[in-house]
DNA sequence: TAAGTTATCATGTCATAACAAGTTCTGACC
DNA sequence: GGTCAGAACTTGTTATGACATGATAACTTA
């Protein structure tokens, strides 16, 4: 029936599903190649074996994702793999830089226990005066300092987050990989100020120069806040790249 | 025929892009509230007299956008409307603030015909010193200055734009809502200055104040550039805020 | 040769139809 | 009364078919 063995028609998963996952890693492993035009949607109802809705929906959701785009009359293309691809979601600045080519150190200023301020408290939820963990990291990209990271999170976290290697691991991914948490959304804040002394002297600028602020809550996907930062970042670099999507309203 | 009839079967614009307007305004104006069931697919396919399948298409549309969602075998609900909903999405700044009680108006600097700079060409995809539009004005929020947007956009397009009310209309809406163009992704880079004596003026800071400024791109949804813009935002003032999902990779 | 027309193929839109699967309510049975 | 089967909803998936519209190449014509 189905030329492609692949598909399995009585399965618990949609067809269109299945077929979204055959071509997804067709294009990530290069069978199907950036700007390749890809077969056309009867071609594909011919090799899934399906009908032509079946194949529009797995396309729709590949372009969703951004892995393809159509041309009305043309045909179906591969994306070119941006370099902002991966970026306008959540991640981390090491995360982001390293894989780009550069790379990234952390210098720990300072980590110690302090009682959340009001602004903290009703960030990460908790009362106010409790404690919380407040660490400091001045981040370099290749030897030259580019932001000061300001971290506050709860103290049972923050126990066991000092005692690692944060000057080369990124927090996000610690939290993810060695402590299970599911990072989910993050609100971000973002805006400009003037470096004050401190400011100036970690980060090798004048005082005076223009900082990039950006405050950032980050909760788990069950909406739990779980890490509180203040970013400042050296106007003069290239901060932050966001590739977002059109939603309406 | 049709129960409704405002919906028109012989229109340029698709059936379902009407429904879909036709169903956000009415969450939107209250008819259907935050949290109410609204008609089942097969109540909205005998009001609008279409099929399943065009009303399937405008709901999915409602619910990528957020207004909407469905749980199998219950039925479709109206979203609560969240604070940052409706951010993190790609939007003008008219857009992001109107419905959020502030007050957003304009005021047009000039507009002119230029020849494409070597960045702007590159941006827009045309050739260099070909003409393009550049748009310049002042945006307020509740009579005090915010930021100001320097917009440059091909010529076939800017001829059109300038003669809309840019005073009181977001021009990504009139892309949209107007030209039929649809908006896709856009790529952000942000970064801190000071203000020169023009910025200064026209945002009603001092000169050397900090200064967020933010380069957009935009593309359409057949990844065309067409937007390029420079937005220059009071550091004061919050700014953006964002609120994005993680994803893989 | 240049310009206009047509054929062909691509995606976009829409209709009708059927069955699957999740939810809720009802009514029969114990 | 409590339980359980099933009817009657819902959304989810998939098929088949049709026509519209944009793009392109081949063909025709001036």
């Amino acid at each position: 029936m189905q030329s492609e063995k692949n598909i399995l028609h009585f399965s618990p998963v949609p067809l269109y599903t299945q077929i979204k996952e055959v071509l997804r890693n067709r294009i990530l492993n290069g069978t199907y190649q950036c700007h390749d035009q890809m077969p056309s949607e009867s071609e594909l109802t011919k090799i899934f074996g399906v009908s032509r809705i079946t194949v529009r929906q797995a396309l729709d959701h590949l372009q969703k994702e951004g892995l393809i785009f159509k041309i009305h009359g043309k045909g179906t293309y591969v994306s070119k793999p941006k370099v902002f691809q991966n970026l306008g979601k959540l991640q981390g600045f090491g995360e982001a830089m390293s894989g780009m080519g550069y790379e990234i150190v952390s210098e720990l200023i300072d980590q110690k226990v302090i009682p959340a301020d009001k602004t903290v408290s009703l960030k990460l939820n908790v009362n106010k005066d409790e404690l919380v963990y407040e660490i400091r990291r001045v981040r370099y990209l290749n030897r030259s300092p580019l932001s000061l990271d300001v971290t506050y999170i709860p103290k049972a976290i923050g126990e066991r987050l000092v005692k690692e290697d944060l000057a080369h691991r990124d927090i996000f991914l610690i939290l993810e990989n060695d402590y299970g948490y599911s990072l989910g959304q993050a609100d971000l804040q973002i805006e400009s100020i003037l470096a004050d002394d401190v400011l100036a002297e970690l980060l090798h600028v004048d005082a005076g120069a223009p900082i990039l602020r950006i405050e950032r809550l980050t909760f788990t996907t069950n909406n739990q806040p779980l890490d509180f930062e203040y970013l400042y970042y050296r106007g003069d670099a290239i901060q932050y790249r966001l590739r977002i999507e059109r939603g309406p309203i």
